[in-house]
DNA sequence: ACCTGAACACCGTTCAAGT
DNA sequence: ACCTGAACACCGTTCAAGT
């Protein structure tokens, strides 16, 4: 793409000085528009104007860049107030998880699969781990039960952003007209497996979770 | 390593011929010895005695190599018998997915977050939503189901395989003695979480959802 | 203090060539 | 038919050097 407009030649040229906050920004966005395999920190630095290298000022790895956007995206996170229900105060979390997964899908992949043991990650785990002792749970059963719909919330999240509804991954995939042919069950239930119905199963998985765990009826 | 002993040093540095079968076992084993990132046809080549290049005879690129793992994966796993009842054949696919996660868990990333759009994994789809037709579940009832059952099975296969028992991920994780002191209620929990309560969580789960869909009281 | 540029040890893959 | 080797366009990162 060429250098942004209305601006002269020279100013253009060395664009704004590089801080942290700028190339998380920029990583971001790298992420979203290229897809996490394609990101790199060469052509970072070709978004951001500058060496690959000058990164590496601010960020000592690649490594520690991607932890920084997870805190980023966690400390986002809009906490509820400790004064709702329980099972509201849940369902508003894994509200605003989905919300972030949809807003973020390429970079989810990252924040999904990687524990999030920095302090803004355990912060948020005490968050929600919170809710199940509020519930009046024991912390056995709490344990349990924030790991039952953690469980649920992760492979809802990754399949909306990353599963069936993306298109095929095979290389080879079997063709759609074959699919009908052969598993017309599968053509069938596939119309519901598209972004439509997206919250009214995970609705359907949430309510029977949180009824089974009593903290709802 | 050295080449192995015993034989004569010429008919130890011809190896066996190559083949696809040859290929595919030895790329299952370094995935799992190495990890998926660090996999590469580079040393793919290595670990089978010949060029990297030699690999591209038989698969067309790594995408086809790691595409022919997913079938050869989804082939090895077994189908329960249709005079089940419903609830038991899911019970036992879920019990065979998990094996086969443990299994290979590290091949398992790749398994979970790619569709499986070939043959194989279309006509094992179909018997998984079967099960849910042969519980009397309408299309809409059994598609939903079978995502609801899916997102759970996926959250919590790749937990277990990828989550937080297998050590910390970030770059700087908050040091143990600090959760313990700023976050006591997620040090208690992280009891819960390790290994040995794997089998007993996601039978608590798994029940919730199947009682809940009405496949079992 | 902040950024650059050359260099190193890797990738997947193409292509022409060997046997 | 099956395998090789050089080459191309990429990676992340080190390190010494520039301003």
């Amino acid at each position: 793409m060429p250098t942004s407009k209305s601006t002269s030649p020279p100013a253009a040229a060395a664009r704004q000085t590089l801080n942290r906050e700028r190339i998380e920004t920029e990583a971001l966005a790298l992420i979203e528009a290229q897809g996490l395999e394609a990101f790199s920190t060469r052509k970072l630095g070709q978004q951001l104007g500058c060496e690959a290298m000058s990164i590496y000022y601010h960020f000592p790895s690649k490594a520690h860049l991607l932890d920084a956007l997870v805190d980023r995206t966690l400390n986002g996170l809009p906490i509820p107030p400790k004064n709702l229900r329980p099972a509201l105060r849940i369902r508003s979390i894994a509200q605003a998880w989905r919300a972030m997964s949809r807003q973020s899908p390429r970079f989810y992949l990252w924040m999904a699969l990687h524990r999030w043991n920095s302090e803004s990650g355990v912060r948020f785990l005490a968050e929600v781990l919170d809710c199940f002792y509020a519930a009046g749970l024991k912390p056995e059963q709490a344990a349990r039960g924030f790991r039952v719909l953690g469980y649920y919330l992760l492979g809802a999240t990754l399949d909306e952003t990353s599963g069936y509804a993306q298109g095929p991954s095979s290389v080879q995939p079997l063709p759609d007209e074959a699919v009908q042919r052969l598993y017309p069950q599968v053509a069938q239930a596939g119309r519901y497996f598209q972004p439509e119905h997206f919250d009214a199963t995970f609705e359907l998985g949430l309510k029977l979770l949180l009824q089974g765990l009593g903290m709802e009826d």
